[in-house]
DNA sequence: AGTCGGTTAGACCATTTGGTCCAACCGAAA
DNA sequence: TTTCGGTTGGACCAAATGGTCTAACCGACT
């Protein structure tokens, strides 16, 4: 399948093993620091590398920074694929924000590179952004709409939903030290956690407002 | 009130529009590319300033950024001391999601700047913020259990709650490029101002389900 | 006029940083 | 054994950066 390695694969291996350490600690470096902030010499030092051999993998501490980047994208957009317009509203949406909370526990460091990003402007993802996401954000607008016309949610716009739905559950990963601050927990904690979820869901869904019971 | 100013007060005048001119600045940069990210030089050239007058009025780097970052704290916490027992919940946390978006549109550097500094760990607010908004915050969780214990608002966790306002309205002062790119509009467009408060309050207060008139 | 304190900037410095160069290493193929 | 391509790192470089030093400026008061 890939194209035959010129030498042993072992060394092979070893050599994506090391772009992978190298990554990893770029994104450790790069989520805290933001590009400017994060030097070569810091990285390389992390990931137990010098730094000729770091710029021998990516050429240049942007093709390093894109490499990271486009790693992280995948994951971070894929919770929005799965919403599925056959699963009723409350279980789908119930899924996604437990899928969200679970990214902003398990990839504290994604989450912070990419607010990053966009608070820089996102110079390097507007394009993909402006493409791929709006695609994927109409489509799933549409499946929205279509649970509000067959009266299974209230009306709502869906992009202002799906705003809520990003805001709220990355908020739980860029915002940790203050929410850790203030509530002394953290998401690794198995009870905040499912209280996170479970408020976040009952608000969403039920929303703060008794109704009385009229009409 | 303020000691006697040793020169006219034009001079002092004068001079304190040339550091807030600098402070201006540097929230513009720094919002952006951080505390390492942004570079005096810059700041410097920006405020319209030469940098040796520059570290004249602020004697370090970290002294300036302390400094902008002191100003911005208390505009950014003022909404959530407004919140206020005596209102009804409806109304208040109306209010509040109002003002919040309001401060995410008109204070967008502020924004991200808190954000960032969030992001690092919050090293120079860590204090701050487990002493007076910990503070702060378990006294209007306090509130905001009167209403549900009167029964004004279904039971939700205060902290969790404060967390999704925070979280929400904060997203669009942060993520703003993303939100351009998906539905072409900013906060400063009025139409987008109201559709954006109204769908926040709307979710928040009402749920997105329907409620099945059982009972 | 002189001077005094607050103010301003140009020249300069040590350190850091992104990146290059060259010599050496190393396992496999000839 | 030699050689060869992929790999590795120490020495080095030019630019940028945070910060200092020194000299001059300027308006007010004597």
């Amino acid at each position: 399948m890939t194209p035959i390695t010129p030498t042993a694969p072992d060394r092979a291996a070893a050599s994506e093993a090391r772009k992978q350490r190298i990554r990893d600690a770029a994104l450790s470096l790069f989520s805290q620091f933001g590009l400017r902030g994060a030097s070569l010499d810091a990285i390389a030092d992390q990931a137990g590398v010098s730094k000729t051999n770091l710029l021998y993998y990516f050429p240049s501490k942007k093709k390093l920074y894109i490499s990271v980047l486009q790693q992280i994208l995948y994951t971070w957009l894929e919770p929005i694929r799965a919403i599925d317009a056959e699963q009723p509203p409350a279980a789908a949406i119930s899924h996604y924000i437990r899928i969200k909370v679970e990214l902003s526990r398990d990839h504290v460091q994604a989450s912070r590179l990419f607010c990053l990003e966009m608070i820089q402007g996102a110079p390097l993802l507007k394009e993909e952004l402006q493409r791929d996401l709006r695609a994927l954000v109409e489509e799933k607008s549409k499946v929205i709409e279509g649970w509000i016309a067959s009266g299974s949610l209230l009306p709502v716009d869906p992009h202002h939903l799906i705003y809520l739905l990003w805001g709220t559950t990355q908020h739980y990963a860029d915002f940790a030290v203050q929410i850790e601050a203030i509530s002394g927990k953290t998401l690794a904690d198995p009870e905040f956690f499912e209280a996170t979820v479970n408020n976040i869901q009952s608000i969403v869904l039920g929303g703060l407002l008794p109704r009385s019971n009229e009409a």
